[in-house]
DNA sequence: AACAGTTGATACATTCTGCGACAAAACTCT
DNA sequence: AGAGTTTTGTCGCAGAATGTATCAACTGTT
C-alpha cells in the first residue's frame, strides 16, 4: 500500500459520519462520506476506494442487502457498524460477505485498528497490482518494456508481445513465484471465471512460453505446478527510469 | 480453496480444544490442536495451515507474544480469542497483527463465520518451494536448482524432477534429520489427510529415491524410520546468491 | 470485401500420479 | 531358529492433468 488507502464512510447519521472521517483522516487515511446507499453507489462509480465503513441501520436500502449486493461483485472490502447486541446481524454480516463487524457504540482506536488490520490482510490479494504500468522491468535474460509491450533481450533483439502475451506476463511478474491458479490467472488477465475444462490459460501459457523461454520443451521460466497453476520462477527488477 | 481449510487451534483448557476442532471437523474443516506455544510451534513446523486460532491467556509464551512472533514472519492469518471486557488486549491484539479477535465465551457458530471471513479474504497464493524459493541447495553430493526444479551433481550432471519429487523433496529439505510421518507429509506436499492405507507417499519416496539416492536399494539420504515415517539425512545449506 | 493478426475452443499426444497388488524386509512370538 | 504378522518397497496400470497443433471466430486495417 504506497499511497493512503481511501475509505468510505456510509452512515446515515451526520455526526458519526464526520467524526469517523475526522479520525480517519487525521490518522493517516484519506476518508470520504456518504449517507446511504444511493449516495454510496455514486461515489463508488466515480472514485477509488479500499474499503468501506457500513452502517447496518440505514434508511433505504440497509447494510445488509448493500453488503450482500457488493461482495457479491467487488471485492471491496467491508467492515459492517452494528446495534450493540444485535449479534444476529452480525454473524449474518459475516456470512454475507462482510469482512468485519464493529459493534455501536464503538472505541475510534479500535475502528482504525479493525481497518488496518482489513487492509493488511488484502493488501496480500494485490500485491502490485497495475504497478509495472509504464516502467521497465528486468528478469532472467529479459527486459519487458512495458510501455511498448515488447521483450528486449541482452543483445537488444526485441520481441513483440501480443495483448494477451503481455497481460499474462505482467500479471505473473507482479506475482513473482507465487503459484498461481488457472482461475486466478483467468480472473487476473481476462477478468472473468474459468469455465471447466477451460484450457484458455493453458493456451497462452504455451504460447508465452513460445516466446519467452529459451527451450520451450524445457520451460524454466514458467513452471507448471499440477494441480495447483503455473509459477514463475525468476527474480523480478523494476528498473529505475 | 480447493481443498478443506486446516486450523490449528491453540487453547490451554481441553474442552474449549476439544469442542472448537469438533465444531470445526462437522463443518468442512480440518482441525488440529495443540495446547500451548511450545506445541503450535513443533505442529507448524510438520503441518500446514491455513489459520490459527489463539487464545490470549496461556501458561508459558502468552498470546500476544506468540502473535507478535508469527505476524512478522509467516503471514499465517491468526484469530485471537479474548476473555470479555479486555478492551485493551484486542486492541493491542488487532495492531500486532492478529487479523481478528473473539471474546469469549463465544458463539461457535460466530466463530466460524469469523474464520470463513478471514480465510475469504487471505486466500493466499503461496511460493511453491516454501522459504527454498528461488535459492540453490546444497546436501549430499547434490544441488537443487529450486527455480528449475533439476538436481546438479559434481560434474554438472542434471536430473529433472516432476512436480511430487521436488514438492517432495523440498519439504524434507526444508526439515532435514527430523522424522516425518505418513500423514505429516501428505499434509505438507498434498494439503490434505492421508487415507487408511494409502501408499501413495512410500510410492513417491520410491521415486524420489531412484533419482536421488547412489543406490536406491540401500538409501542413505532418505532413511525409513518404522513405525515412523521417513527422514533426511544431510546437512543441509542454502547456498548463496 | 479481403486480409493479417489474435484469441478461444477442440482434439489428440504425452506425462504424471495415485492406487492396488504383490514381493521383500523387519519385527514378534513361541 | 521358524512361523506368522506387520510394515515397507516397487511394479504396472488407468485416469487425470498438461502441452500444443489446428481451426474457427473475431478484430481492426487497408
Amino acid at each position: 500500500m504506497n499511497e493512503m488507502p481511501h475509505i468510505l464512510v456510509v452512515d446515515d447519521h451526520r455526526e458519526i459520519r464526520a467524526a469517523v472521517t475526522r479520525y480517519l483522516e487525521k490518522n493517516g487515511m484519506r476518508a470520504t462520506a456518504a449517507q446511504d446507499a444511493a449516495e454510496m453507489d455514486a461515489k463508488l462509480a466515480t472514485g477509488h476506494f479500499d474499503l468501506i465503513v457500513l452502517d447496518v441501520m440505514m434508511p433505504g436500502e440497509d447494510g445488509l442487502s448493500v453488503c450482500r449486493r457488493l461482495s457479491g461483485e467487488g471485492g471491496l472490502p467491508i467492515l459492517m457498524l452494528t446495534a450493540l447486541g444485535q449479534e444476529t446481524d452480525r454473524i449474518v454480516g459475516l456470512e454475507i460477505g462482510a469482512d468485519d463487524y464493529l459493534p455501536k457504540p464503538f472505541n475510534p482506536r479500535e475502528l482504525l485498528a479493525r481497518i488496518k488490520a482489513i487492509l493488511r490482510r488484502s493488501d496480500r490479494s494485490e500485491p502490485l497490482a497495475g504497478s509495472l504500468a509504464g516502467k521497465k522491468v528486468r528478469f532472467a535474460q529479459w527486459v519487458l518494456d512495458s510501455d511498448r509491450r515488447v521483450l528486449i533481450d541482452g543483445n537488444g533483439q526485441e520481441t513483440a508481445l501480443t495483448g494477451a502475451d503481455f497481460k499474462l506476463l505482467t500479471v505473473l511478474l507482479e506475482r513473482a513465484r507465487l503459484v498461481l491458479s488457472r482461475d486466478q490467472l483467468m480472473d487476473l488477465t481476462a477478468g472473468r471465471r474459468a469455465a471447466p475444462l477451460d484450457r484458455t490459460i493453458d493456451n497462452q501459457i504455451s504460447r508465452l512460453r513460445r516466446k519467452i523461454e529459451k527451450d520451450p520443451m524445457q520451460p524454466r521460466l514458467i513452471i507448471t505446478v499440477r494441480n495447483g497453476g503455473y509459477s514463475l520462477a525468476a527474480d523480478v527488477e523494476v528498473m529505475n527510469e
